[in-house]
DNA sequence: ATTTAACCAACTATAACACTTGGTTTTTTC
DNA sequence: GAAAAAACCAAGTGTTATAGTTGGTTAAAT
């Protein structure tokens, strides 16, 4: 279980999923806008989810994605676990080959805690997330933000889009 | 609190240092031999954490390092710590100005689990590894390994350095 | 037909880690 | 007092993963 800020963006966007649940699908672009992640990025981390069974996509105009589960059964762990493909810890990554083929001094301390980072974060599901209070907070300032961002960008692309010919994806 | 191979050495050698503390000071090049770490990465290591007061080193002949707190009050966090000095994780790295200066989504999960694993590393002291049994067989295979491995390597390395003029510093 | 958005592949920049090189200074030992 | 052992120090290099970019193709709705 490594712990990045890729496992990070992922599970930002995937709550941002869970919060707008009701609303049908998001795209990429608002969660890109309204969480500040590349949108090539995002959609680098998406074909991981999809490819995990968590989210599905649908294309074409008001497609985008949903989750593919419930939020009760999407967890923190599962959503970093399948973003992260386990890049194993160049020592100690799992096997007990840390030396030499053998166990290194401090195997036993690292799995432990492994576990333990494990237990937490698979404790934690969407659901409970979207649930506390902090989180919606931060939601509902992020939605007022994004209205009247997108108000008033929208028509400068448009218009910035028939000058220059060039339409900026972020 | 971030985790990574360095850490991991670091602790180690704490380790190291812990179950020879009998046998006065020990020399990193002890350490990077047995623990496979190399000498010049020790060293930096070695100068964060006598710059953190977690260890004491004695030059010359017969010199080495030993701890500078007993083992009871060393715990496996102040070594982390004092070793990665919060090379901070980008956005949400502490303060919470991690979307446009304020909180972004999932900022308390992050900081919630950092609490977590900080707890669970503080609450190990080197006094705690030294005698756990998994510890002591491994450090027991690494005694002997040493020995067999020193008394040949010795010989070889004078006899290489009259030859060649260089002396391998692994 | 056009637009929207997912989907896809390959490339680039950056930063941290892990390691190297080549020293100096201090202390012990002969 | 010379030589050796070790800590101490500074400036580099190689590698790798992350984060982001570029430039597309395909599928679906208006």
């Amino acid at each position: 279980m490594r712990l990045t800020t890729k496992g990070r963006y992922a599970v930002t966007a995937m709550l941002d999923l869970a919060l707008n649940q009701g609303k049908g699908a998001v795209t990429l672009q608002d969660i890109a806008l309204k969480q500040e992640i590349s949108l090539s990025y995002l959609e680098q981390l998406f074909a991981k989810l999809r490819g995990n069974g968590l989210v599905k996509g649908t294309r074409g105009p008001g497609g985008g994605y949903r989750l593919a589960q419930s939020a009760e059964a999407i967890s923190v762990a599962a959503i970093i676990t399948a973003v992260d493909e386990k890049a194993d810890m160049t020592r100690c990554g799992g096997e007990a080959n840390c030396q030499d083929g053998k166990k290194c001094l401090t195997h036993e301390l690292w799995t432990d805690l492994s576990l333990e980072i494990y237990k937490f974060l698979d404790g934690i599901t969407l659901f409970n997330l979207v649930n506390r209070p902090e989180v919606r907070e931060v939601a509902e300032r992020q939605e007022i933000e994004q209205q009247s961002h997108s108000s008033g960008l929208q028509s400068i692309v448009v218009e910035s889009d028939q000058l220059t010919g060039t339409t900026n994806r972020y």
